[in-house]
DNA sequence: GCAAGGTC
């Protein structure tokens, strides 16, 4: 007898196999696929994790060619189910063969009840073993005992409403994305694919609709009335209550009566204490925002960086929604790890009484994000080189710690001046105890200060201004408010909304500038022309419409087929409006994708072809890059390229014997097109002269920069012998004062977020010059 | 080649 459990991932399979078998189970591979068994009495488990989904929906092979197909009509084929990791689907089959019962004990959710469906599927067609479900909240033995003691029958409808979203992205994603690439290359010749989806389209609608109000903003005009005060003792600004006034008379009347006061007299004094909570533990959404905001890390970077981190073990599972620790956590461990450890100075901060800030979110599935291991930057080094790592990992801890500790209390005073009849406003803030923003400094506060001063109180002015000023656009989105306008609208899921975003970037649609998101031309023209036939697609509501059809499949009031032909139908109307406009879509995108080929043209810019007169340009192919004339295939001239090196063109150099182009290949060396690598060539040291940066110390030579593909270093042009390290990070530049004892040029050494040295290098130099 | 959703 033999019970078969099947998870959705390995390590929910091991901890289940851990906490069934009290610790005692056996980790075997079936091919090659981790499997974890053990037996109570004459019972025997096996209990297998997959990765994710095992199945896929794709269009028939028939339908696959592009060109031969009109995308409309694939909305009236229905795509086929096939298993994509035939692996985990033969490892199902043997264990199927030998089961006398499967327990499916995927996640408890939309995926996971439709995965554990997958392998049932295909346990099915080998066997007909009868299928349970476990439906458990977390991984604590409390729970997982419970679920496998009180096993439920699948649920069908459940499994059956992430079945219809999977048909319904398909068929939208693929007849959309196909007809408007295919309707611009009718025009343009493009490799280029441009996508529409359910989810990307209105991410990258978020961004549009920013850049509109942005582009059709009209700036009013408004006058500002501000004061300066004085008590005796220090300065301190006041600004008029009204605030921005735009009507200008008005603003004059004002001005005009009070511009010559000399003093005011206080009318209102409050002083309140305020505090500010420490944030709530981190889910993966908040993760990604805080690591764009304070450290500028793109969100998919953070979550990639976290999951290494998780995997390393020095932090827990990062995709989870759930911001609230349970009763059960034990904080005390966490908190032991650190004590002797790294932040032993967060720890000791640490009130007698832990009470963490809990948010609201619970899915039940995991705990917030928090560190597991306590490491220094040098532990986190060892795992990438990347400074983000450490960044990230620090975060986390700090936000851990963060959480637990009390409010930082602010002291917030609001001082009223009164002149003539009118009133001026100020407002200082002074942080008393600064609670959890001690171990959190990607928060800052700034002190204001204001003197201090009772009712009635006199105040002498020392200036009265009335400035005009102009309301300003609003800001560009920022990548953590594009994460949270898609989690309030629905797009995505906490394990794609990074995903999305990535899918706009790799299109072209838009691109990171710092922590803001800026729409591309290609991107703003084709919501643009989107927004013109078929506003609902770059709006959240297809997303939603599709989640309630699926909502009723799922509660029981729809069958899955209905639901499809409901969902077709909605995506169908859409796509006729997207047809009809179908010109008008076309030449608008048309027109930017061109003007994008022009720029790209520009870039890759070599010379005029010898034989033709044609532009030269650089043609990147599988098998490597060579210069080609544009005027192929009637003309057929190309020039070698050398295979390895980045590639940049120096439009600054001209090459004396002739050649196109003279090209930089990474640091190595120069490349001439048409006549090969510059070292070989008899003008190579006058068309680039070595580097001199002074005499070398040994002999009549002087010592210039080497630059190797590993490493460089000072040589000396006689070749006597003598070398000289360089510093080996961060740019270099030869300045041209000279060291005043050793006549060596100065040289500036500039790395990265780092202050630049200005140095002298001369190791023989007895007094080595050295300011910042 | 095209979507979104899992996870490694």
């Amino acid at each position: 007898m033999t019970t078969v459990v099947i998870t959705e991932k390995n390590r929910a399979a091991e901890q289940i196999a851990r906490i069934l078998s009290n610790g005692k189970y056996k980790r075997i591979r079936i091919e090659s696929i981790p499997v974890y068994e053990f037996s109570s009495g004459n019972q025997s488990w096996k209990i297998m994790g997959l990765a994710g989904h095992i199945m896929g929906y794709d269009y028939p092979s028939a339908y696959k060619d592009w060109r031969a197909v009109d995308p409309g009509t694939l909305l009236d084929i229905e795509p086929e189910k096939k298993v994509l990791k035939e692996e985990y689907a033969s490892v199902i089959r043997k264990l199927a063969n030998e089961a006398s019962e499967i327990i499916l004990a995927c996640d408890y959710d939309r995926e996971g009840e439709n995965i554990g469906f997958e392998a049932k599927d295909i346990a099915s067609k080998v066997s007909d073993v009868s299928f349970k479900r476990a439906k458990f909240s977390s991984l604590s033995p409390e729970e997982i005992n419970r679920a496998f003691n009180s096993l439920v029958e699948p649920d069908v409808n459940m499994a059956m409403a992430a079945e219809a979203r999977q048909i319904l992205d398909l068929k939208m994603g693929v007849a959309f994305t196909r007809f408007i690439t295919l309707s611009v290359r009718e025009y343009v010749r493009t490799k280029k694919i441009l996508s529409v989806g359910p989810c990307q389209s209105p991410t990258c609608g978020f961004v549009y609709e920013r850049e509109r109000t942005i582009r059709d903003f009209k700036p009013t005009d408004f006058w500002k009335i501000e004061a300066l005060f004085n008590s005796g003792e220090t300065n301190f600004p006041g600004s008029h209550r009204k605030g921005k006034i735009f009507n200008k008379d008005e603003a004059m009347s004002v001005y005009r009566k009070i511009k010559d006061c000399s003093s005011g007299s206080i009318c209102e004094r409050n002083v309140k204490e305020s505090s500010v909570n420490p944030p709530n533990p981190l889910n993966t959404n908040e993760l990604l925002k805080r690591g764009s905001n304070f450290l500028g890390i793109s969100p998919e970077n953070t979550l990639k960086i976290a999951e290494d981190l998780y995997l390393a073990g020095f932090i827990s599972y990062p995709r989870t929604e759930t911001n609230k620790y349970s009763k059960e956590f034990k904080f005390a461990e966490i908190i032991d790890e650190f004590r002797n450890g790294h932040y032993n100075d967060c720890v000791s901060l640490l009130p007698g009484d832990i009470h963490p800030k809990n948010g609201k979110k619970d899915s039940h599935d995991h705990p917030p994000i928090y560190p597991i291991k306590s490491a220094s930057k040098k532990d986190v080094m060892k795992l990438s080189e990347n400074p983000d790592y450490w960044n990230i990992y620090d975060l986390i801890v700090r936000h851990f710690f963060a959480n637990l500790m009390p409010p930082a209390i602010f002291e917030k005073t609001h001082l009223a001046v009164l002149v003539k009849d009118e009133i001026f406003d100020s407002k200082g803030s002074v942080m008393k105890d600064a609670g959890w923003m001690q171990v959190y400094p990607f928060e800052k506060s700034s002190d204001k200060l204001l003197p201090r001063l009772q009712m009635g109180d006199g105040v002498n002015i020392e200036e009265i201004s009335c400035n005009m000023s102009q309301t300003t656009p609003p800001k560009k989105l920022t990548e953590a408010e594009l994460l949270t306008l898609m989690e309030h609208n629905g797009i995505g899921t906490k394990a794609t909304a990074s995903g999305h975003i990535e899918t706009n970037k790799k299109r072209g649609y838009f691109e990171n500038r710092g922590k803001t998101v800026s729409i591309m031309d290609r991107g703003f023209v084709l919501m643009d022309a989107l927004n013109e036939s078929v506003p609902s697609v770059i709006k959240p509501e297809v997303r939603a419409r599709i989640e309630s059809l699926i909502q009723d499949v799922e509660s029981g009031n729809m069958d899955i087929d209905s639901a499809v032909l409901e969902g077709t139908d909605l995506i169908k109307k859409m796509y006729s409006c997207l047809s009809e406009g179908k010109d008008r879509l076309a030449s608008k995108v048309v027109a930017a994708i061109s003007d994008e080929a022009a720029q790209e043209d520009k870039k890759n810019f070599i010379g005029y072809c010898s034989q033709c007169n044609r532009i030269l340009k650089i043609i990147k192919t599988d098998n490597g890059r060579f210069v080609g004339c544009t005027g192929y295939p009637q003309c057929k001239n190309t020039y070698p390229l050398p295979r390895k090196g980045a590639l940049s063109i120096l439009r600054s150099s001209e090459c004396r014997r002739g050649g196109a182009a003279v090209i930089k290949v990474g640091k190595k060396y120069h490349w001439a097109v048409g006549i090969g690598p510059c070292f070989t060539c008899e003008f190579e040291k006058e068309c680039f002269p070595p580097e001199i940066i002074g005499d070398c110390p040994e002999c009549d030579g002087s010592m210039f920069v080497i630059q190797t593909e590993k490493s460089r270093f000072l040589g000396c042009t006689k070749r006597c012998g003598y070398t000289q390290s360089l510093p080996d990070k961060g740019r270099l530049t030869i300045n041209e004062d000279k060291c005043e004892n050793c006549g060596w040029n100065i040289l500036r050494v500039k790395e990265m977020k780092k202050d630049a040295l200005v140095i002298c290098i001369n190791r023989k130099c007895k007094k080595r010059y050295n300011k910042c």
